[in-house]
DNA sequence: ATTCTATTTTGTAATTTTGCCAAATAGTAA
DNA sequence: TTACTATTTGGCAAAATTACAAAATAGAAT
């Protein structure tokens, strides 16, 4: 692979693989509208809690939440609002 | 994981992968504006045409691109617009 | 029909991702 | 300080992704 087109298209795909699991997709759509520490969304998804840190931390080293802590609790939130708006443009045209 | 959280986001999550991958997001700003065959994809981002045509496969299960025959070669072209706003966005904000 | 040309598929090895458990941190509360 | 709670990190095995080369298809051109 060409290094300069690697290189310019190699951030981007980051982000997309930081959204590509269900996990991660769960939890932008969980906290679009109110925030939770990851031992709530790991209770309401059904996970271990090792592992859903391990999936916010995938999605904060790419700026798409942000933690905010507060007292003994993290709490995280949607940075990337755009997001949603593109999940439903494209599920619009892929499912019809 | 919880099986209905899964199956609700398990096709978004199947979108976002096709996408998280440089090579895929070249053929996507480069077929964006004008068609292009596999071979010349391939010799543009310098790798092996079966590997280019694995990643036009992939685009094209997700319904993100399309392919249309012409004589002996198949051309490709964007189905979905608005990724490339999507990434115009998010850019915007992470890099800030 | 035979030869080219374009593309896809198969095989395979290297790398990456994922998830659970256990252990380690960090900070609160008493 | 000591116990408790919240979160992160390390280890490890299973599964998925990726790339190249070689073989297989499919169709065009002569």
């Amino acid at each position: 692979m060409n290094k300069d087109i690697e290189n310019t298209y190699l951030d981007s795909a980051e982000m997309f693989k930081a959204l590509s699991h269900p996990t991660r997709l769960f939890i932008i759509n969980t906290i679009k509208d109110k925030k939770f520490s990851v031992r709530e969304l790991s209770t309401m998804a059904e996970i271990d809690i090792s592992t859903m840190s391990k999936h916010l931390n995938i999605l904060k080293k790419n700026k798409i939440i942000k933690g905010e802590k507060v007292k003994n609790f993290i709490y995280y939130k949607l940075e990337i609002p755009c997001v949603l708006d593109f999940i439903t443009c494209a599920t619009k045209i892929i499912k019809k």
